[in-house]
DNA sequence: CGCTGTCAAGGCAAG
DNA sequence: CTTGCCTTGACAGCG
């Protein structure tokens, strides 16, 4: 079972990373903040390496303005060496990238501007994937956008604007449950349509559930179909309420009594993204918990012996 | 220097 | 139809 963070690491110095407003955008400032980004990048990739942490998640940040028309230096070439040095590291440790475009990047809207841009954006992070030189395992985790007062028109508008993206990015779309819109019973139904990955997210479904009957492990099961051979280790996504902030809010730090007790339940032939405000701190935390966990660690053990009896058949 | 407001994005509820 | 709120981390600018 791999654990990851996303997008930052805390207490980690020279991690940070820059952007601008688009009023102050140009060539210079673009490309200044670019190169500090990819070492910031690069700094980060390191730490996961000497912290053994082999999955996580790619900011968007990481080009300012990345899908934007502002934003039109070739980074990828002009950078080139950069994104080399990466693409070693990662490689070389077998960690799990992905990246995770926000709730402003919207496929299904009823507005062709909106879809437009929402293909751009999507074309943006299958482009830092690619010059990063990392396989289809590498996703990008995308919600299903707005209902429009009709969630079947809304769900056929998702499938259709599918159609019209570029393989490479198609490869690398996976759907995710939000806690507003589309429930996981919503987007397994659209999963299983395009014959895409789902992302089974624990605190959306909490918020917005699907079935109240059922609980986390009926719905990571079902997910569990959806992840092709080619797609990797199946993902999903946990985090924890902040008691004292709005449903949904993830909490500041993993509290490992009910880790465990999710953990405890799941198949450990899973890559579980953590949500959480102390990041890094907390996928350290829940590792640390795993490796000295006896049933995990038997179980581990007992899944490479048959890991290792399907590969001599 | 440190704090508060603003920025980007799109959906949606309220007016 | 228009306005304002939601979210996030970092910029921007005021005192």
């Amino acid at each position: 079972m791999n654990i990851g963070y996303a997008c930052l690491t805390v207490g980690l110095p020279e991690a940070n990373f820059r952007s601008c407003t688009l009023k102050n955008v140009n060539d210079s400032t673009l490309l200044t903040l670019i190169k500090h980004n990819l070492n910031s990048l690069d700094t980060i990739i390191e730490y996961n390496i000497q912290n053994n942490i082999k999955l996580f998640r790619i900011t968007s940040d990481l080009i300012p303005f990345g899908s934007s028309i502002v934003n039109n230096i070739p980074w990828w070439d002009v950078f080139s060496s950069e994104f080399d040095s990466i693409r070693e590291k990662i490689k070389n440790s077998g960690m799990r990238v992905s990246m995770h475009p926000g709730q402003y990047t919207v496929l299904n809207s009823p507005r062709q501007d909106v879809v437009k841009r929402a293909v751009e954006d999507l074309n943006y992070h299958n482009k830092v994937l690619d010059s990063l030189g990392v396989d289809i395992e590498s996703k990008i985790i995308l919600h299903i956008g707005g209902v429009y007062n009709n969630k079947e028109k809304a769900t056929r508008n998702f499938i259709d604007n599918f159609q019209m993206l570029d393989e490479g990015v198609k490869q690398r779309i996976v759907v995710e449950n939000d806690d507003k819109s589309f429930n996981i019973g919503d987007v397994l139904t659209i999963g299983l349509a395009l014959n895409i990955p789902v992302v089974y997210d624990n605190l959306h479904n909490r918020v917005l559930p699907s079935d109240l009957s059922k609980d986390d492990h009926y719905w990571i099961s079902l997910c569990r179909e959806t992840w092709k051979k080619e797609d990797g280790v199946q993902k999903i996504h946990y985090s924890q309420q902040d008691a004292k902030k709005r449903p949904g809010a993830h909490s500041s730090t993993i509290a490992i009594a009910d880790f465990s007790a999710f953990v405890q339940k799941i198949d450990l032939n899973m890559d579980v993204m953590l949500e959480v405000k102390d990041k890094n701190l907390s996928a350290i935390k829940c590792l640390n918990y795993l490796k000295e966990d006896r049933r995990i660690h038997n179980l581990e053990l007992e899944w490479s012996k048959y890991k290792y009896t399907v590969l001599e058949h």
